[in-house]
Order: C-alpha cells, then sequence, then structure tokens
DNA sequence: GCAAAAGTGTTTGTGATACACCCATGC
DNA sequence: GCATGGGTGTATCACAAACACTTTTGC
C-alpha cells in the first residue's frame, strides 16, 4: 500500500447508440442489472474495471461481452463520482460511448445477455445516474454530429443520401432540405459515390456512397473541420 | 464490502490556466510535488479524493487548498486510467480545469504552498501524464474560445477590447485583425462600455467594458451560441 | 508637433438559406 | 400512365475577411 488514501471502485458504463437504418431510428442499448443493489432494473451496459486494465481496455472489453463488437468508435464521455451515486458503495463510474449499425445480428448477440434495444423516446426507468448519462450522451451526439464524422459510424458501410439524412434529421429531430444537405455534404468531399443503386425504398433506386476515411483525415490534418451544422 | 472487485485510489489533477494581463500571457499553475514516487517534481496540483467527498467537491478542494480561490470556473475534462501511469499504485486521475485571473494577490497566494505558475512556452518537465493532460487543456481552451465565453474568466472584471484581443491571440498564437475582432465581439451583444477609461497602456486610454452575464444566457437560453472563431 | 495606441467603415467574396421542378422506375 | 421517392439549380442574404486612415493625448 504505496498512498495513505481511502480506494473506490471504479466502474465503466457505457452509452451504446445503434442505428437502424430500415426503422429509421436510434436506440440505446440497456441490459437488466444482475447484481444488488437494483438487480433486474435496467441499466446502461457496464463492469468493474479489473486490476492491471487500462481504463479504455476495461471499456472495450465492456462493448465486447454484451455486443460481441470490437474495433467500433468507443470514446470516453466523462466521469461521474458523486460520493452518493451508487447506494452500493463508493464507486466511480467513467462513461464511455459508442456508436453502432444495428442490424438483424446484431439484435440477437444482444439478446442472449438480457439485454435489448431501446428507443430513445421510450426508455425504461434507469438505475442510479444512468438516466443523466444518457442525456449527457445526447448532447454530445448532436454537438459532434455538426462537427466530426460520427454519423458514419451509426450507417453501414454503404449508404444512401436519403439515409444520410433520415439519421441526421433524426438525431437533430427536426427536417432538414435535402437540396442544401447534399450541396453540404458532397462540398465536403468525403463521400465517393459508388455505382450500385438500392432499390430497396424507391422504383428509382438510390445511389450508394461510401465514407472516404483518408480524405476526411487529410481535410482534418490541413486544419480544416467538417461543419454540418444545420439550419 | 459489496462488490466483488479490486479497488483503486482515485485521485484529481487541477489544470489552473491564469492570465496576467499586464504581462500579458498564459500560465499554468504547477507545484513539487511532495509524495514518492517522483516527489520533488513538477507537477498539477493535485489530491486524492476523500472516502465521503464528490468528486467536484474534491476538485474544489484541491483548487482552494493551492489558490485560496472559491466559486470559479472549475470544470471535468477527462479521466486517466493507464493501469501503469503511476508506478506507486494504480491510481485513476479524475483531470479538472479551471480558468483565473492572475494579479499580484494570486501570485503571492500560490508561492506558499511551494507552487508557480510557468509560461506555457516554458514549462518545465512533468510527472507522468501530467503533460498529456496540458496539452488537452490547451485543446479544449483553444476550442472552447471561439464557442462560449471562457476568455471572460481569465480577465479582470473590467477590461478593455485591446486586452482581450491580446488575450484571444495569446491562446490561438497568431495575431487577430482588430478591426473585425471588435465588430465581431460588439456584434454578440454580451458587451458592456462603461463610462471609464484605462489609460495605464495608451495616451487616449481605453474604454472598459464588462461582460453582460445575464444577457449572454438570455442568448443561449434562446439556442444562440457564441462564435468569437477567428480567422 | 509627434509618437503611440485606440477607434472607426467599406468592399468583396463565400457560404447558408429558401425554394420548385424534372427524372427514373415498378406497378 | 401514374405514383413514389431520387435527384438537380438558382437567387438572395448574411456574415467573414481584407484593408487604411483618423482620433486622442501625454510628453
Amino acid at each position: 500500500m504505496t498512498y495513505q488514501h481511502p480506494t473506490m471502485w471504479v466502474s465503466i458504463d457505457c452509452l451504446v447508440f445503434g442505428y437502424d437504418v430500415s426503422e429509421e431510428n436510434l436506440k440505446l442499448l440497456l441490459f437488466q442489472r444482475k447484481v444488488e443493489p437494483f438487480a433486474g432494473q435496467w441499466s446502461l451496459i457496464g463492469g468493474f474495471v479489473n486490476e492491471n486494465e487500462d481504463l479504455l481496455a476495461g471499456a472495450q472489453r465492456v462493448l465486447k461481452t454484451f455486443t460481441g463488437l470490437d474495433g467500433v468508435f468507443l470514446e470516453q464521455l466523462s466521469t461521474f463520482g458523486k460520493a452518493s451515486r451508487d447506494p452500493g458503495g463508493r464507486v466511480v463510474s467513467v462513461l464511455y460511448w459508442s456508436l453502432i449499425k444495428l442490424d438483424s445480428i446484431q439484435k440477437e448477440v444482444v439478446n442472449s445477455h438480457g439485454a435489448g434495444w431501446f428507443d430513445l423516446e421510450q426508455l425504461p426507468e434507469l438505475v442510479m445516474d444512468h438516466l443523466d448519462m444518457t442525456q449527457l450522451g445526447m448532447e454530445q451526439l448532436r454537438r459532434n454530429a455538426t462537427t466530426t464524422p460520427i454519423g458514419f459510424e451509426l450507417l453501414p458501410e454503404k449508404f444512401t443520401l436519403p439515409q444520410l439524412l433520415r439519421l441526421y434529421e433524426g438525431i437533430y429531430g427536426k427536417s432538414i432540405d435535402d437540396r442544401n444537405f447534399r450541396k453540404k455534404i458532397l462540398a465536403t468531399d468525403v463521400l465517393v459515390r459508388l455505382d450500385e443503386k438500392d432499390k430497396s425504398s424507391s422504383k428509382k433506386g438510390a445511389y450508394k456512397y461510401m465514407f472516404d476515411e483518408r480524405k476526411y483525415h487529410e481535410l482534418k490534418q490541413r486544419g480544416y473541420h467538417l461543419d454540418f451544422s444545420i439550419k
């Protein structure tokens, strides 16, 4: 024992936003807490940090455990440390957030852990300060969506402009002029149009696009910063 | 013991940026670490979180201990938790940052704790990951200065436009066109011109201004957001 | 009267907004 | 041939950037 001070539990909580392209809505991953206090109630996915585990590694482990996913967007958001936040003991929780693409495979993986995807407008009651965490995440999503290309984390690799538009409308909760949106997005020059069309939602079909990560990083290096600000 | 998991030390580190209006430069508050490992080396101000102390309260305590200040800008930035970051044990450190106005009183208070103010361009070697923390703080400062009125935290209550301009030039490390700067700042309508002049740096004298917090909050409520973006 | 800093206006260009029609296709 | 969603262009306005001179006053 090197330091003469109290020690605490350190936990990770992870906000996982998922977007379902076909349903066109944003969802949040929740699971039924297994330990007391609050066992059985809905909570963000989370867990305790292990002895020799970096915080980020802990977050990656938690995410992998519940979703099977590796290597997706995962970033630290904030740390919650009110002394009274957890009646089970002094737990300081580091909040991470992740953005993933929802598809049927993902939904099954998740179900196997007693977890489920909830519409953001219809969340159940959440344990402790997890609602605050969720609100913080929504703000962050809105803030970042105008400034960075996080939106693309939520869409499949190939997507159409109408899909991207509807995602942004979902994030901001308002409608966006499609002509201006196209102009602005294409002007950034980080999208590549493919020779494929997606005909699942119209007879004419919409061109599929891909996000060009290389071009984005070039731009960012040179001091650019994307601004998808809407209205 | 309610949870069957390892516990850790949780510490606060606090980045304190101070601006000296007369010297016209940004400084960072450092102190000589008192405990092993690294005793005697320069470090951010910090301390361990107490048993029943909220994280924010801990940060307030640390800040007060070293500067005597209370009620100034203080915000959580990020949490550092690499397993190997502190050779003295598993310490997860929550980083806060604060912005204060430097004057002669402040400088004396601080000296009494073996602490000192350092020019940002001439920092000594810092302990552990404290240089990363400092860089994160500088980025945050630049990001926020364009978006929120944090700049005013660094200036005395009454200040002149040339002083404000030089502060921004210091933050961004480049020169700013004074005519455009005045126009932009005054257009936001959050500054009130007083009937006083500061003649300390010119014969003509420069009008003193105050930040109108009320107007700023009104604007923010209505969805505005200040944009002092420069160049 | 001159040096030194404070203060002021105009022009130009770029990018945001608002807005309406044609296109391609499956049925 | 028509209904459905996909795609395109233009005019206007507001704001950012570039840029040079006048004002005040202590010495």
